[in-house]
DNA sequence: TAAATTGCCTAACGATCGTTAGCTATAAGA
DNA sequence: TCTTATAGCTAACGATCGTTAGGCAATTTA
C-alpha cells in the first residue's frame, strides 16, 4: 500500500472515520475505546464491525490519509523553482499550515501511528522516511551552495520540524497569536538560525 | 505538595518506583499494566498495594520527581552571573542534558504526566509553568537588553524546548551524533536565530 | 422482481484491567 | 519479649476491553 493508491470510501465508512480521527487525535487512540466510538456516532459498538474488521484497521486507515494529506500539500513546493532558502521556508510554512489547519491529522501524523500493529507500524514508517527525506535534501542542497551552515542535516530537519510539530500542543484558534504572527516568528527564528555569515 | 517538601523513601518503594519510571516510560503509561510492573519486578500484582494505592498515585511519585529534577538541575542556572546569551545557553544545553542522561525522566516530563487524574494533573500543570517561566524571564530580559529581536517570549520558549524536547524520540547513545555535537548545533541554530542585528 | 449489499441490532465471549480482602513471614524497635 | 512495620502471598471482584455470532430491515443492483 503506497499513498497513492490509496481507494475512496462510501461516505458512511468516511463518516466513521472522521469520528474516529476526532476521537483518538483528543483522547489517544489507546484510551479511546470502540464504545466511545460507538457512542459518538449513535450506534452500537458491534455495528462498527460492519464496516471496519478492527480498530487497528481504522487506525491504519487514518494514519495513511493523514500521511496522503501531509505529502500532498507539502512535498511538491521542494521541487519549485525558487531558491534552497525560499523553498525550504515554503516547506516550513505549509507544515506548519496543516499542523494548525488540521490538528486531528497532526495528533496522528506525530503521535498515535505508534500505535499501530506490524507490520502497518513499519510501513507508516517508511511514509514518514520519506516525508522527512524531502526536507533533509533541501537542507542538503542549501549546504551544497554554501547558503546553510555545515550541519547535520538530518538533526536539522529533526530541530525544525519538532519546534514545528509542538504547535499542535499549544495552539488555540482563539489565541493571541495568528497564523501568520506565528510563521513570521518561526521564519525568522529557524531559518535565520540557519543561514551562514553572521 | 510543592517540589521542595518531596520526602525521601524506602529503598524498596523507591525500586519499584525506578521499575515504574523505566515502564511507563517505555510502553506509556495507559499501555503498561500493574501485571507488567509486577512482573518486572518480579513479585505478584497485588503485592504493589502494600507500597502504593493506587497506579495514578505511582505515576504522580514518578512525575513529581522528575519535575524536580529538572527543577533542581536547570533553574538555577537563569540566577547565574552571566550574560542574557550565556545563562539561556547554558539553561538550554543543561535542559538538553537532562533529556539525553535521564531519558526515562524526559518521557514522564513531557508525555505521560497527561495521564495524571486530577488535581494531580492541575499541580503538575502548575510546576511545568515554573519550569517554562524561567525561560520566558530570561527571554524578556534579552528583548529588554536588545540583544534578542522583538519576539512573543512565550512563544520563543516553546519554540526553543520544542526543538529540543524531540531529542528524546530519536537520540540513542550508540547513533552517530555525540552530545558535545548536538549541544554545539542546538546552540547555533536556536540561540543564532534569537539574536538581532544579521 | 429476485438478489445482493448496506447498515445496524441484541447478546455475549474471553481476555485483561485496577483493585480489594485477608493472610503469612520476617525483621527492627520499644 | 511484645509490637510495629515491611514485604510478600492467594483468590477473586467488578469493570471494561476488542471482538464475534447471528439476525433483521432497508436500499440498490441485476
Amino acid at each position: 500500500m503506497t499513498i497513492a493508491n490509496i481507494g475512496v470510501l462510501t461516505p458512511r465508512k468516511q463518516e466513521i472515520l472522521d469520528a474516529a480521527k476526532k476521537l483518538f487525535s483528543s483522547k489517544g487512540y489507546v484510551a479511546a475505546s470502540m464504545r466511545d466510538l460507538a457512542k459518538a456516532l449513535h450506534i452500537k459498538p458491534a455495528s462498527l464491525y460492519s464496516h471496519y474488521p478492527s480498530k487497528d484497521e481504522m487506525l491504519w486507515e487514518i494514519a495513511i490519509r493523514c500521511a496522503k494529506e501531509f505529502h500532498e500539500y507539502v512535498l511538491p513546493l521542494a521541487k519549485e523553482e525558487a531558491s534552497v532558502v525560499e523553498r525550504l521556508d515554503r516547506m516550513l510554512r505549509a507544515h506548519l499550515h496543516m499542523i494548525i489547519k488540521n490538528q486531528d491529522a497532526s495528533a496522528i501524523f506525530f503521535d498515535e501511528w505508534k500505535h499501530l500493529e506490524e507490520p502497518r507500524k513499519s510501513e507508516f514508517g517508511k511514509q514518514r522516511d520519506i516525508y522527512e527525506q524531502a526536507f533533509i535534501d533541501v537542507i542538503n542542497e542549501g549546504k551544497a551552495e554554501g547558503i546553510f551552515r555545515d550541519i547535520n542535516a538530518r538533526f536539522t530537519m529533526f530541530t525544525l520540524l519538532s519546534a514545528i510539530n509542538w504547535v499542535h500542543k499549544w495552539y488555540r484558534p482563539e489565541g493571541k497569536m495568528s497564523l501568520q504572527e506565528i510563521e513570521e516568528e518561526f521564519s525568522k527564528i529557524l531559518i535565520g538560525g540557519l543561514r551562514v555569515g553572521r
